[in-house]
Formats: structure tokens, C-alpha cells, sequence
DNA sequence: TAGTGGTCTAGACCACTAT
DNA sequence: TAGTGGTCTAGACCACTAG
């Protein structure tokens, strides 16, 4: 009954009324509160909002904040074709940055990826990703996947939660090199730290072409 | 009764057994359905977590996503102290893009709000506020406020929405002699569209200095 | 086997809204 | 005044976990 109520409510129109409790009660014969139960889960969900006195209505569909994307859904939602190129695939000790990025100690084994990324066709991004190597066995060996995300998607660890700092800069000769701008032009630098239940799984350093990537963030007060 | 479980979950290391729905059936002397409905409302919260079969536990606390924030609390939370001058207040016809943004019709009346804005007195941005002047009667008339976002709340229109867009640029001659800094220096520009239930609240284009500003942002998949 | 949360019953009274 | 959601009672059976 909690799908038949979901039933009518996908399409509703937001304000229209939902049954009421007593009504389904009656055409369900089941009791009140096992109807109330089934409708509390969908004003949880945000499909429903109750109204003493009034009835229960369709609710607006909530908003929902920016999520957690990778490169290649990133670039999908634009229209663009992604297309990576690694740079550079290797186990190394972790500096004091990383090392404290990763929540691991200085020296410990890290998997250390640079990647190339481009929208179609044309140079996009450089991508330095450094993660953990206990958590990833065998990464390195079994050929770099297309996507990092669905990599650690397969083994449970897409991150949940992600912590990026944004700020703007010149970029350096390499990277305008690889980059194909002029030396010194703006360049957007994105860092983050992704996170999958307690394990920190990503750390990476991005470093956009300011003449063809923008930010977008959608926050929420509620979520 | 609810607020008898909260005092016990707050300050209890999460994992940490909460009494059994049983349990304060006994202790308060009421129906297991009233426990529950107290303890699902918790549960709602992030406080508290069921685990079929072995019990109820304090659960993590949830992380939260970056909330909405203003100039002055965004400084308050680096610890610096947030100052603003006024350089242009005054009502004007929204032009098409800035109607676009606040769902207005161009030509229609716009407050434009112009501040440079410091921090330890060294500039840090240039904000470019656009308010709907239905949404804000005798607005420019009764002096400006210190916190827009204050003056928004007053009137009950504190964002709970908000659509930014961040790309790194130059700033062109008269940013970067506002800002202090040498022509032609990397700047970060940050837009947003704030909304409040329905309406669009504010539009808003800033400039900030590379040098002194990075953006930070928390992403959850939960919210 | 004892204890837990998940679900359900068949009622009840309340405060509130709309007519 | 009729209808709504909010809260509550005093039970019940189930599936699951743990010792």
C-alpha cells in the first residue's frame, strides 16, 4: 500500500491531495496506524507533507544538492565527450601532504595517477589522484580502469563524502604545456578529499583550464 | 520522553547502546507504539540507529553538507575580521541577464548593492548583489543593512537554496585596483542565484582575489 | 532461548481547519 | 459540525541476533 500510495502521488501535481488516513484504512482494511506507518515513510522520503487539520498533500519535489561526480558524469551532463590519457600510473611513498590528505603515515605505499583529461577532444584538466593502496589491492596490476568512480564502486567504496577546495591561479609551464594554453593563463585548481564510510579513498589534485570549465555547486539549507 | 533519550544520546560515543523500546516502555509506563514513534523521530534526526534483531545505538553523527553562508560568517569561520564599504546602492532596471536570474522581466526595478569587501583590512572581494525590489519594500530608504543576509532573515527570506557557478579569470584593470592587486591578476569569480521557498531572493556576482581566497565545499550523498 | 526491532490491530481522545 | 492529522493504548506475531 505504500507503493499505491507512492502511485498516486508520482505525476500528482505538488498540493494536490493525497488520500486521506481514515479513507485508506477503509479501502485497504488494514488499521490507522499501520497506514499512518506507510505514509510516514513517504513524508520522510519528501514525496508527502502533512497538514494538521487540512490532509496530506503531494509535496514539492525537494531540491537536492550537487552530488559527488566524477570527470566522465561531470562531462556527460555538459554534452561533452570525456576522454582521459594517463600521464603517469605508479606506487610511491606518500609525502606529508598526502600522507596526511590520506590519513595514512608519511612513507606509507600510495597509488599515485595523472591522467590527461579532455572534452571533446580538446585539453580539459590534469588529474593527480593518489589513493590508498591497502584499500585498493592489485589496482595498479589489473590494468587502470576507465573510470576511477566505478573502480572504487565495485569494491563498495564510492565516496559518500567529499571535502574540495577551489581556488583560482596561474598555471605553471607544464601545465599550460599539457594543457595547450599560453604559459601563465588562468587556470582553476580543484582539491579534494573523498571520503567512503571512515576510509579516506581519493585525494586529488585537479588543475582546470579557466577558459573552459566552471564550477557549478547547488547547496541546500535542508539537503 | 523524547527529550529523555536525546539527553541520553548527546555526549554518548556513538555505537553506544540506547535503552531498549521495552526498556522505557517500563520506565515511563506508556505503550511500545509511543516509544517508538519518540524514538523514530530521533532516528529521523541521525541520532539514533536501529539495528534489527540486536538493538538501538547512538549512530555517527552525520555529516553535513556545506551550508549557505554569508561574506561576514564565511570570514568569521577562516577567523578573520569581516569589514564592507558601500561603493554603489541604488535601484535600477534589470537588465536580461540579471531579469533572468531573479525571474523578473527586464526593465523591471532591481536594488543594485556594490561592496568591496575586506578582511584584516587587506580588499578581498568585489560583490555585485542584484535584489528584487517587490521582494524588499524601502529597502535602499531605510540604510543599508551590515548583513544582507541578516536583512533577507528579518523579513523571512533567508535563502535555503542556492546555485553557484565558480570559474577562475583575470581581473580586468578596475577589479584589480580595487582589489589591490597588480593588473591583469588571477581572480576567482563566484556567482549565485539564493532562493527562498519560491522566490529568487538574491543574484549576486563576486571577485575574489587569488592570492587570498579559496573556496571550500562539503559534499554529502546523504545530505 | 531470551531479547531486539518491524509490523500490525481496533479502538480512543485531542487540536485544528473548513464550512 | 464534520473531517483531518497527532498522539496514545494494550496488546499481538514475526524475523532476526546472540549467548
Amino acid at each position: 500500500m505504500r507503493e499505491y500510495v507512492r502511485s498516486l502521488v508520482t505525476g500528482s501535481a505538488p498540493g494536490s491531495p493525497a488520500p486521506s488516513e481514515r479513507e485508506l484504512v477503509h479501502r485497504f482494511g488494514v488499521a490507522r496506524m499501520t497506514v499512518r506507518q506507510a505514509m510516514d515513510a513517504l513524508v520522510v522520503e519528501g514525496l508527502l507533507e502533512r497538514i494538521p487539520g487540512r490532509g496530506t498533500f503531494v509535496a514539492r519535489p525537494r531540491r537536492t544538492a550537487s552530488r559527488i561526480t566524477s570527470y566522465s558524469e561531470e562531462m556527460a551532463r555538459r554534452g561533452m565527450l570525456a576522454e582521459s590519457q594517463t600521464l603517469l600510473a605508479r606506487r610511491e611513498q606518500a609525502g606529508p601532504g598526502v600522507a596526511r590528505a590520506l590519513s595514512l603515515t608519511e612513507g606509507d605505499a600510495v597509488i599515485h595517477w595523472r591522467r590527461l583529461r579532455r572534452a571533446d577532444g580538446v585539453p580539459m584538466c590534469i588529474e593527480d589522484a593518489y589513493l590508498n593502496e591497502v584499500l585498493l589491492p592489485g589496482f595498479l596490476q589489473s590494468g587502470m580502469p576507465t573510470s576511477l568512480y566505478d573502480a572504487l564502486e565495485s569494491r563498495g567504496l564510492r565516496p559518500s563524502w567529499a571535502e574540495d577546495s577551489i581556488n583560482a591561479d596561474r598555471g605553471n609551464a607544464e601545465e599550460c604545456g599539457l594543457l595547450e594554453v599560453e604559459p601563465g593563463s588562468p587556470v582553476l585548481r580543484h582539491s579534494r578529499r573523498a571520503i567512503a564510510g571512515d576510509k579516506v579513498v581519493e585525494v586529488s589534485r585537479t588543475v582546470y583550464r579557466a577558459d573552459r570549465f566552471t564550477l557549478w555547486v547547488q547547496l541546500g539549507q535542508d539537503g
